[in-house]
DNA sequence: TTAAATCATATTAAGTCAATAGGAAATACC
DNA sequence: GGTATTTCCTATTGACTTAATATGATTTAA
């Protein structure tokens, strides 16, 4: 029941983009720096965010990436999902193909999708902006002692 | 972020346990059957639950298992942190040793302690009985039809 | 004594994770 | 036009996990 580094560093990929939104493109480099988080893996997942259309970017020198819309139309669902593929604790409730048989007698599959249900209501209730902000408070609070 | 079979068939186990709680044993073999899940497979899964106190076990002919306590005892969380290990969507909420040093600054570990209280709501608000109370009024249900 | 059963541990095949590696293609700048 | 920079693309790797299967020791009722 883990959310992997692709997923969470995708989030904190973002969170940087978004925290750096000036309408310039960034380089891998720089956001691999400043998150701490290997370079070359860092290219994969920025390109799954690319390809989703999350980051625009711009190839060739003086190149790089910037966040595609603004902050507050992120939610850390929506990056998860891109990512890290469904978020369903169990695949029955991959829509796709649902192959168990048992779906229609199966006792647990109510708590799976309450499960489901409390994930998404969570992930999907938080954007960028929200983090964003939360940051800034915080950094008041720093500020005042 | 999916439950493994393991902890999907611990619960089904116990709560086939739960359903044919009359104090007799009950064999591996006949909840293998029954679940219709690799005997071999289930030895080792009911083994932890064993180990845990979760069930009680006579070994040698005529052996099997039972559930240890009331079925209202169990949470579907319970069942799955024994098997599963821990629920928690990120390895820095496990507080056994939190190795990342970006904690104090990080600025998604709060959604992730969100999601964990979630989680954790949903799978420790459901007992083994509940789940047999509405397997009951379900079966009620197709009874009048 | 035998058959049935739990208990314990080792092995395996397939898959996933988290990178690393190597180079092709595009582009700003001199 | 050449060069350095940067994205883009795909393959490979080593470690780990998952979901079993396999083998046999131990216990016990009949």
């Amino acid at each position: 029941m883990k959310i992997s580094t692709k997923g969470r560093y995708a989030v904190r990929v973002m969170l940087d983009l978004a925290a750096h939104n000036t309408g310039e493109y960034i380089t891998v480099k720089t956001i691999a720096e400043r998150q701490d988080i290997s370079e070359k893996y860092l290219e994969q997942i920025i390109s799954v965010l690319n390809k989703g259309g999350f980051v625009r970017s711009v190839r060739g020198a003086q190149g790089g990436y910037r966040i595609a819309k603004e902050p507050s139309d992120y939610t850390v669902g929506s990056i998860l999902r891109l990512t890290e593929g469904s978020l369903a604790p169990v695949a029955c409730l991959d829509s796709a193909e649902n192959e168990c048989e048992r779906c229609d007698t199966c006792e647990t599959l109510d708590v799976w999708r309450q499960l489901a249900d409390a994930i998404n209501r969570v992930v999907d209730g938080v954007t960028l902006q929200d983090l964003l902000d939360r940051q800034n408070s915080r950094l008041g609070d720093s500020y005042i002692i």
